[in-house]
DNA sequence: CGCGGCGTCCACCGATCGGTGGATGCCGGA
DNA sequence: TCCGGCATCCACCGATCGGTGGACGCCGCG
């Protein structure tokens, strides 16, 4: 733990590592803790302890997964850059770039963006990268940012009724849930079909799932 | 690094460790070699590879990975089973306990089903058990193979129009597309929702995505 | 053998969906 | 200020889907 000195004597790069699954935590503290100039000074399960960590241990970098119960990876992303503009480098470390996650990491304050299945070398270029203050990103988040594959992402209200859709409801149902008319829903459905470039409402389904969205 | 010096290979656990994540690799690894009694002896990253690995180093138990690009979890665990019908146990080490993966996975002739979520007491406990013979099951593998929660499982045939439904394709462009009435695509996906337990093709496409069918 | 269960196949209706066209209100930049 | 972009809202048609009912062939089991 506290092993370097507060002046950041040596420098070596202290890192957190954030994951609700035990096993990939050992893994990143296993292949980051062998490694010269890097030093694991804390782990956490979800987001809310990560928070509660990262102030106890003060280190230079986040390993961050998206997806955990307990505290959302994005909102510890957001509560650690709020309280310190730039100090721990973010770097998100999750199984899918899907372009809904990417774009709300990095947009919250995310300083690179890694997948889980990064080969050991990788994974610490990438944490020295980071640490550097160069962004790190796989070409999916590159594209995703860009904005070059998916132009238009659906808006709340849209995802809202696909995800009522996914769940079996008709649109008069899903209607009368929202407390709105039958032509709007599907006047929903057709801009989310637009923007996730599919033809019906199966489609859609199973790209908004891909995306994360449902 | 620690744990087994040399000399006691004797009743020594002999593991081999089979995912395509790195990190998920060296997490295993690192859990179970530092534990007295276990032996990691290999490692490998696809189905492939894992027969090529116990093939050369004859472990006791087999850590498998389910999804894996190049070579499926469930084709190596067919592979062994038919080599040799008992001698490596295999115990499924994976994300989801989806019904169909349990099932698949059981008549492929696994040991176990444990979630990759599971604590580090829990997975070397896991691996001494299956060691021993002794089956290891989550709650709901349990339940999936008692066939309590869904009595009935689509036919390849008709995954394989949920899996066309998903793409976009509409009832006719699927019957098409498999040289048979259209008639009969939508026969095949009321089976579908009967057994999905859902009403219409959208709802369908999530709960078979949801249980790995697409 | 006879029987039932299962997968596969097909035709006809009523309900629903996808497509088009247009309207309102909000917000930020020219 | 005015304007355009965006989200949200709505009504009418043709195409598609979901529901019902039934048929054939295969295989295992009594």
């Amino acid at each position: 733990m506290s092993g370097a000195d507060g002046t950041s004597g040596t420098d070596a790069v202290r890192v957190v590592v954030v994951d609700d699954h035990p096993i990939v935590r050992d893994g990143l503290s296993g292949i980051l803790g062998t490694e010269e100039g890097i030093e694991v000074v804390g782990e956490a399960a979800n987001g809310r302890e990560a928070v509660a960590v990262v102030r106890a241990n003060d280190p230079d970098v986040v390993l961050m997964d998206l997806r955990m119960p307990g505290g959302d990876g994005i909102d510890a992303i957001g509560a650690l850059r709020t309280a310190h503009p730039t100090r721990p480098r973010i770097l998100v470390l999750t199984t899918y770039d899907t372009d809904r996650d990417v774009r709300r990491a990095m947009t919250a304050g995310a300083d690179g963006f890694l997948l889980k299945d990064a080969r050991r070398a990788e994974l610490v270029r990438a944490v020295h990268d980071v640490a550097a203050g160069r962004p790190v990103l796989t070409p999916a988040a590159l594209a995703a940012l860009a904005g070059r594959r998916y132009e238009a992402e659906p808006t709340d209200r849209e995802v809202h009724v696909l995800r009522l859709v996914s769940e079996g409801l008709t649109n008069g149902a899903v209607a009368r849930h929202l407390g709105i008319g039958e032509a709007t829903v599907k006047t929903h459905l057709l801009h989310v079909y637009k923007k996730l470039g599919v033809g019906d409402r199966a489609a859609a389904v199973r790209v908004g799932w891909e995306r994360g969205l449902i």
